[in-house]
DNA sequence: AATGAATGAGGGTTCATTCAT
DNA sequence: TATGAATGAACCCTCATTCAT
């Protein structure tokens, strides 16, 4: 079952009490929407299209969301979540700055890809409301800290060699935001063998 | 003189010929067009914007193009051509598959940082109409199956790890890519200090 | 208890027999409606915001009326109601042409004031389907004429002095409707109060 | 000639330079704007109707219009600036309170009816925008006091008997504003002849 | 008797594009 | 060469209305 399908039958099964229905499919319209905004560009997309995907005529989705801006923050806001659980989850799980680090850029990788869209490592901050792109922009740069912090920390511990953290961050954010332009849930190959590449990569970039 | 500055006088500038006074004012529109599509996106600028940065009015740049996505079009293929030239600098300059690869990292960073636009690597693949779009996806591929080459190349020279050849030149083209969203030419860091730092990146994230 | 009070009340009451609460639920629906057109009008008025007022949701509207042209209509018809009334009151009471019209202006104004909405003189005429508006037109021009013919009495048998009387109907009744726009219930006078002052300036207006 | 081709007469008339041609088209919209909010109201008057009526298409309103309330807004100000040149010209003309009240009233419904629309007494105030609103209320108030003090001052020096000021204001505006909903330029009285027998009830209703 | 969910029609607004001047 | 003016297509969004439950 694919991605696209499973989404249409979260859109249709009917199982559910009402409130968890209402969820399912408030849930669905933000993964097609995340998945449309990846691939195609948040202005490029049309809300007619993504009702269309999900089978329902465009007004519908105004029943589940307040507009197409909403929109685009809870997927800011669902992306954000997932790089929160992905530190919580590297905090545990590294023993130095380096593991740290590249247990991070795992679980972000790989939780973006199966969670979200298919793959909707989401990609238009300039398309954010003032008001949206505030709280987004703070998150955001609670997060570059903390990669940053953890780069530092290896650094300190010599599991890091010397970089220039900031950048560091940016390049290796860069690679991985830019899959939302490429990545095919029906490629060669699956989200956790990128996301394993790239680990690789990263961890021989920053590596004594 | 900022480079905003550079591109109006070029506008402005009267002593050439016709001929080349269009040139000049069209390249001045391109790359301002640029400028707008790398950092709000082609869908979010729109003709107005750029005119009026120009010091024209909207329809005068229809005198220079014949409409939106030619504008789009050319700015790829400007792109591509600064691509091509990278490689070419880089057969010369490199002695193993490694300093191949470094050496065309640092040029496609650095002369899209100074040539078109404020940095403007392209990044609208998907804005092309199809017909256009299947000639910079041919290039695009090419290019793309040289730096793979360039990676096997190193790798059988012993100067490169045994790295996924493909999926290193996304991650790559990834970060750079992305530094569009982000690149600021009145930051802290210059192009030429970003090119250096990245290419440093990417020089131990190969190496054996 | 405020008028909006007792709006509520009529709704969630529960004594009376089916059809009782039929009607009342029904009354208090148009009332709310009424006042709501009164003061931003009917194309302003959505039957969410007249819904959410009476304490329910917008389907259940649709339980005791046809359409919002209907609620329109019969608010119209109550109107028209208040009017006929204070005509039958107006001829009881007043012994010549000038009496009468004195007595028929209190009248409606109270009444409007204290039965429909807050202050309900009906307002939007032009907003009525083509079919009601025939309707509503008819008893309109009969309730216009019989005003003409009372201020014709007066200045037969003496106690109005000589005027337009078709313009000093509409003179006076746009007076009238206009408080629609301006009246508050818990502002500074009371119907009651504006409709001896209206009374008054019309007397004078037309007295010998 | 009536109203109405005037006003495409002055859309289409090309004699004058670019910027008299601009303001006379903006000018011939914000008239048959104000005709049909007067009319039929502000939310029942789509733009494609107004266009329609001046043979454009919709967006072509854009051109001189910033959005629809702009329109409302200017139209408000449009109405406001004849009661103000009413209230000079009654000062000048009125030797005690009674005649410039009278004067007053005179000037502003033969101004309304001859300048904009067909009688464009403007009446959507709820309409407004908050911001928009604030501006028009400011002038609205003053201009209700400024007809205050002529009722004050005309009760001081014994031209008018002794009345409430505020609900004769009201009073009066309301028969004023209502001419909205029935006046016909086409019909069996004038714009003047309205004017005339309206001031002259007025007068009645007032004087001593 | 009332609600959740969905629809179709329509309205305001933006924008690339054209054309006469 | 460049502008003023206008257009058509497309899009976001609201709302009266319906229908199964």
């Amino acid at each position: 079952m694919s991605g696209r399908d499973r989404q249409l039958a979260a859109w249709n099964d009917t199982v559910q009490t009402r409130d968890q229905q209402f969820n399912l499919k408030r849930t669905a319209l933000l993964k097609e929407a995340a998945r449309a905004f990846s691939s195609q560009g948040y202005h490029a997309t049309s809300l007619d299209d993504v009702a269309k995907t999900l089978g329902v005529t465009k007004p519908a989705l105004y029943y589940y969301i307040k507009n197409k801006q909403e929109i685009l923050f809870e997927c800011h806001m669902l992306s954000q979540d997932l790089g929160d659980r992905a530190f919580e989850h590297a905090y545990k799980t590294g023993r130095n700055g380096r593991e740290i680090l590249l247990s991070f850029a795992k679980e972000f990788i790989e939780s973006h890809n199966s969670e979200i869209g298919d793959c909707a490592v989401l990609v238009e901050f300039q398309a954010l409301d003032p008001a949206n792109r505030k709280i987004v922009a703070a998150r955001r740069d609670k997060a570059q800290h903390q990669m940053q912090a953890i780069i530092e920390k290896g650094m300190a511990d010599g599991s890091i060699r010397q970089v220039d953290p900031k950048l560091t961050v940016f390049f290796f954010m860069g690679a991985v935001n830019w899959m939302a332009r490429w990545f095919d849930k029906d490629g060669p190959k699956s989200g956790a063998e990128i996301a394993k590449v790239f680990t690789d990569l990263l961890d021989h970039a920053v590596s004594p």
